[in-house]
RNA sequence: GGCAGAUUACCCAAGCGGCCAACGGGGGCUGACUGUAAAUCAGCUGGCAUUGCCUUCACUGGUUCGAAUCCAGUAUCUGCCA
């Protein structure tokens, strides 16, 4: 019969002065060494990648949507094939986001676009205006949960915590997100406030729905669940959540159990990433895993590890790769530039990948200007190969003990870009 | 040989007297992208310069206060008729 103790976190290296750690998840298909980037397949497949290739390029789980998944195909279909990793065949741990990054990126995310012509940054983004009145929200918030208008058909859909909770577990993913309200840094203290109290009221009818849905489903393996923290950039609502969440209880077959792990959400504005991090790490049970959602960018990798998170998610390289550009040690660059044009070298010297072990900068630049998919390919396994070897090199230089000079020496010749021949 | 119609910036193409350095595509250049409505999106694309100025719409000449737009001639191309 599957329970909680089957999802579980060993705590490996401490970080000095800080709240980073290594650890391993163990999950029923297979064990995760964190800190850990996970590459984000929304609907069942990284884009553009094979699943094989994202296995040899070392990631070590990938990270499905509910909401995607839900609209199309159904997670019926899912759950009849056996879940999520046999349908993608993916063979190691899936996560799924429960559906709340859409209820921003459908719903108040429009509005971000709406305010950016407000009086603050008028001029600034001209198109906004033409944009902005054509377009309509696609998701609308209330108490209860959501309400989705299908971009795909324009079906409305409704999403509560205990449909997003049902069809997690369709799906069959190792790891699941409650259902949670993501905001914007647009949003008032007020509006967080209100927000962050429907997203605790969520997490307890998640849990609760999680609880009951473990019971009637024995017949497959757990199912973690992680309890999502927002609070955006205010200190005492990040730590109440923190607090909230921790405490949260719910009874599987008569036995009481809170969530397996914590996923830590919202908008961040960079300078204070760290911090926030730090603030839940202070207030979560060290033996919890946590989950930085949809971040990736090397600084933000490097202040989120460091403050204590031990998974991350994020479309930045595949999305990145796609529109044509890659990571290097010194940066993110744009491989359409003319000066690419002939460049018989690789992505960056010395990377381990299948793209730079077989192709020139001059050869996948080619591809792009030619309109050739392959080219989102290629960029796509530099980029998740570079954010995977990142993490990994995090990881062991915690376990080495200089995490701090390798951070130095990566941030200083990554963001040292205006130093960078052009 | 006759008749008709074309000629616009790198390419295609709108414009038919002033609001035109000239719509829109393509191409080119640059930028953005962090739980994916994203193989997407945005800006620039005659020259020079801080509002602005200068040289352009095949060529030459005219009409007009004012022409890419009207007239005449020239060149080239395309149809139709011999």
């Amino acid at each position: 019969m599957p329970q909680p103790s089957d999802f579980s976190f060993t705590l490996g290296t401490r970080l000095e002065g800080a709240h980073g750690r290594t650890g391993t998840i163990h999950t029923p298909h297979g064990d995760i060494q964190t800190p850990a980037y996970t590459p984000v397949g929304t609907k069942a497949t990284v884009k553009a990648v094979l699943p094989e290739v994202v296995k040899d390029l070392g990631a070590q789980a990938v990270l499905s949507n509910a909401y995607h998944l839900y609209l199309q195909p159904g997670p019926e279909l899912l759950d009849l094939h056996g879940g999520l990793g046999k349908f993608m065949n993916w063979d190691g741990p899936t996560f799924t986001d429960s559906g709340g990054f859409q209820v921003m990126s459908l719903g108040s995310g429009f509005k971000k676009v709406i305010d950016m012509t407000g009086p603050e940054a008028q001029g600034k983004v001209g198109s906004d205006d033409a944009v902005a009145p054509g377009k309509e929200r696609l998701a609308n918030v209330d108490d209860d949960g959501v309400w989705f208008t299908s971009h795909i058909n324009g079906d409305r859909h409704q999403f509560t915590p205990e449909v997003s909770m049902r069809i997690q577990h369709q799906i069959g993913a190792d790891v699941m997100m409650a259902f949670d309200e993501l905001t914007t840094l647009h949003n008032s203290r007020g509006y967080q406030v209100e927000s962050l109290e429907r997203t605790r009221r969520w997490a307890q009818r998640s849990l609760d729905a999680h609880a009951q849905l473990t019971e009637e489903r024995q017949h497959r393996p757990y199912q973690a669940l992680y309890g999502v923290i927002q609070g955006a950039q205010y200190e005492d609502l990040r730590r109440k959540a923190c607090r909230d969440l921790r405490d949260m209880r719910a009874e599987f077959d008569g036995v009481e159990a809170g969530f397996d792990g914590y996923g830590l959400g919202g908008a961040f504005e960079k300078e204070n990433l760290g911090t926030i991090v730090g603030w839940c790490a202070e207030e979560l049970p060290e033996d919890k895993p946590r989950h930085l959602l949809g971040i990736s960018e090397p600084d933000d990798l490097f202040a989120a590890i460091e403050a204590g998170a031990d998974t991350f998610d994020a479309v930045s390289p595949t999305r990145v790769g796609r529109t044509g550009a890659f990571y290097t040690d010194s940066g993110r660059i744009n491989l359409p530039r003319a000066e690419f044009t002939s460049d018989l070298s690789p992505l960056q010297d010395g990377c381990d990948c299948y793209t730079c072990q077989n192709y020139s900068k001059a050869y996948i630049r080619h591809l792009i200007k030619a309109d050739e998919i392959l080219s989102g390919t290629l960029l796509s396994i530099h980029n998740l190969r570079f954010t995977v070897r990142l993490v990994d090199d995090i990881r062991q230089s915690i376990i080495d003990g200089d995490f701090y000079e390798f951070k130095d020496q990566m941030l200083g010749r990554y963001y040292a870009k205006q130093n960078r021949p052009v």
